[in-house]
DNA sequence: GCGACAG
DNA sequence: ATCTTGTCGC
């Protein structure tokens, strides 16, 4: 039963959906959300390509420089898609694919940013958190749409945000991350705190709806998909037009 | 039964 | 997630 936990990578693919919810309320009780130690001097994002009509998964982690976030590395890894979408589970759907991603950095980034959320989530376990926790590393959740809560709309400024909340708790926020688009959601991952997320993500915004590390995980995960990257571990120059 | 529903 | 055409704005 606990090697289930241990072993995503070669299990996660065989569990059914009331198998996976213990596993989500067992890694629960190990999220951390205390303000986070240590400065953050790279970040990185993390995100999946899929094919139309395949089982094949393109994953991977683009590390940037922080705060200027300039690409300064990238990991790439093809694998084989085992478990389905299913709202509420997606980490058991991108995690075995994404740690194998981690595993290929020589150097880990300081902090992982995951298209999708943190604690925003009806179990508090999004992606993001249930990766933290499994690694034990700092992360953070950055959704196009809202899982779970209520939310107030955000002002139509850059950078105004709004409270999620779920059952009286506050888990994450609704960032305007640009003028005249819809929001993001913004959450903790993993040890850090809701002010953490906030104040990263904010960091995070350029010109684009979505936070640079997202962004750009998303870009070199579709260029891998359509060839022009290949999979492995990539280090930039520093002089690098990315 | 009717909505909600990360990617 | 992915597929698509046009369109608006910097």
């Amino acid at each position: 039963m606990d090697n289930i936990i241990e072993t995503p990578e070669s299990n996660y693919g065989q569990l059914t959906i009331a198998e996976a919810t213990l596993i989500q309320e067992k890694l629960r009780a190990q999220v951390n959300l205390s303000p986070m130690e240590g400065e953050i001097k790279t970040i990185a994002g993390a995100d999946i390509s899929l094919d139309l009509n395949s089982e094949i998964v393109y994953a991977g982690m683009v590390v940037l420089s922080y705060p200027d976030l300039n690409p300064i590395s990238y990991s790439l890894v093809q694998t084989t898609n085992i478990f389905p979408y299913v709202p509420g589970y997606l980490a058991f759907r991108e995690i075995p694919a994404l740690l194998k991603v981690y595993e290929q950095f020589p150097v880990k980034p300081d902090c992982i940013m995951f298209d999708g959320n943190g604690i925003l989530h009806k179990r508090r376990l999004g992606i993001a958190t249930h990766f933290g926790v499994l690694t034990d590393t700092v992360t953070l959740g950055c959704a196009k749409k809202k899982l779970a809560g209520n939310y107030a709309d955000p002002g139509e400024t850059k950078g105004e945000y709004t409270l999620v909340t779920d059952k009286g708790d506050t888990i994450g926020f609704a960032l305007r991350s640009k003028i005249n688009v819809k929001p993001v959601f913004i959450s903790p991952g993993h040890r850090m705190s809701l002010r953490d997320s906030m104040d990263i993500a904010m960091k995070c915004l350029r010109k684009h709806r979505l936070p640079e590390p997202t962004r750009r995980a998303h870009e070199f995960v579709n260029k891998f998909r359509t060839g022009e990257l290949k999979e492995g571990y990539h280090k930039l120059e520093q002089w690098s037009l990315f």
